[in-house]
DNA sequence: GGCAAAATTTAGGCATGCCGAAATATTGGG
DNA sequence: CCCAATATTTCGGCATGCCTAAATTTTGCC
């Protein structure tokens, strides 16, 4: 008889699904694919502990893997990853809008419920909020049926002085940043324009909020990258396009 | 250097947390201590798992324990009971009253829950519900700071014919009997009257709902013990009290 | 009081997920 | 093209929590 593969219908334990949610959070805003190492430093685990989770994934199907090189979902990888990601940006978004949680608090709370609560739990909670499209960081939920629609945005960091946009998202990734954005009263759809950079690789100095009463604030690369804009179109571009 | 017993600061596994609360749910409507096999059945596991497991509690002096003997609880365990108590009970309270589960669908859901929240999180979620006294069963719900007021109740089952009183607790250990309550449109609050048994052992026959539409109903020996309720005075105990 | 039945504990094992150290594969600079 | 630095995997081990089967202790009945 042959190993008969575990197949995924299951959900898998807390762990394959925070391995999966990463795999997939990694390609969210860009399209390389993760490493081994770049894993075991976004889960906090040793980087033998992820060739042997890795190893089972495989085995699940979740992820194609050859070793040493990139890990990827496969489809039915995907669609587990979505679930858990719809899972906790549902919790975020009930945390911070029913429970009065700060956007700095709710993601450690988030990162263990999501692996408990059931399906009905999450759906009716969303329900109840309205069916959201985005978390309190501007990062997309997923619909029940695992579809996503990812905005366009650009790292404020990307952008040369003159341009002018949005803010869309803003990174979740650093709890102490998020702390900061809020004592700069830094929101979510914010209007943003970037005047330029100090010399010599310099802070990046940008202008916030709307157009009469504007502040001027002197971004480091941290906060820059942590920043996402849908960026104005922009008359030295318009060629370009 | 001694062997430097674990203090219990944190909270301890899940698996902690339930034989705890599973060890002080069994004193809670009575006084006898539990035994290691009865213990075993309400928790599903092997006889085996709950020696090795009463010798681990003892170790973070959580539970009080000569082999051989039943089970206690130290102070220190009774406090962490007491906790997870309260956070199964806020849980099924909110998926009742704000996610709109049914009361025989709520169990499941907290027993997985009430591990993986933070106090905060209660906290908020019990001040969200205006601090309920008690769950969607009658069960009391412990305040933040550990103490519990369980009101006085008799298993319906006790009770003699001619006596008078209100429903206060339906038991919530068989969701099938929940089911039956709730399709008899039995509920907490109720006013019942023992009517009487049924010969030869038989049935025990009850009148629910207010004196002008009550209905008649014969009861099961399950469903009899299921039911909780605040006696009347009755005449014939005048002179026994 | 003695002894078999019942309850409980101990022994030996398995699964999951993690680790550090050792082995192996890949890569880039010379 | 080669070889050392780097990335990745393999190996042996540990902790938790569960199981079955085999001791061992307690209990209840004659
Ligand atoms: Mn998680
Ligand atoms: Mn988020
Ligand atoms: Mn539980
Ligand atoms: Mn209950």
């Amino acid at each position: 008889m042959p190993p008969a593969r575990k197949s995924a219908l299951s959900s898998g334990s807390s762990s394959v699904q925070d391995y999966v949610k990463v795999i997939y959070a990694f390609t969210e805003w860009q399209d390389k694919p993760i490493t081994s190492s770049q894993l075991a430093v976004r889960l906090g685990v040793a980087n033998s502990s992820v060739s042997e989770m890795v190893r089972k994934l495989v085995d699940l199907q979740l992820v194609d893997h050859r070793p040493y090189s990139a890990i990827e979902l496969t489809s039915a990888g995907r669609r587990l990853a979505l679930t858990m990601v719809r899972r906790h940006r549902v919790l975020e978004t009930f945390l911070v809008q029913e429970l009065g949680y700060a956007w700095d608090e709710v993601h450690d709370e988030a990162e263990l419920l999501e692996h408990t609560v059931s399906d009905t739990f999450i759906n009716r909670m969303a329900a109840k909020l309205g069916d959201p499209q985005r978390d309190p960081h501007g990062d997309p939920i997923p619909s029940a049926d695992g579809t996503v629609h990812v905005p366009h945005a650009v790292q404020l960091e990307e952008l040369d002085g003159g341009h002018t946009g949005r803010i869309t998202r803003i990174s979740d990734a650093d709890a102490d940043l998020l702390r900061f954005f809020s004592s700069e009263q830094i929101r979510l759809d914010d209007r943003v324009e970037v005047v330029g950079r100090r010399p010599f690789g310099g802070a990046l100095v940008v202008r916030f909020g709307p157009s009469g009463s504007a502040r001027e604030l002197d971004l480091g690369d941290q906060a820059a990258a942590a920043l996402w804009v849908h960026s104005d179109p922009h008359p030295g571009c318009l060629l370009a396009s």
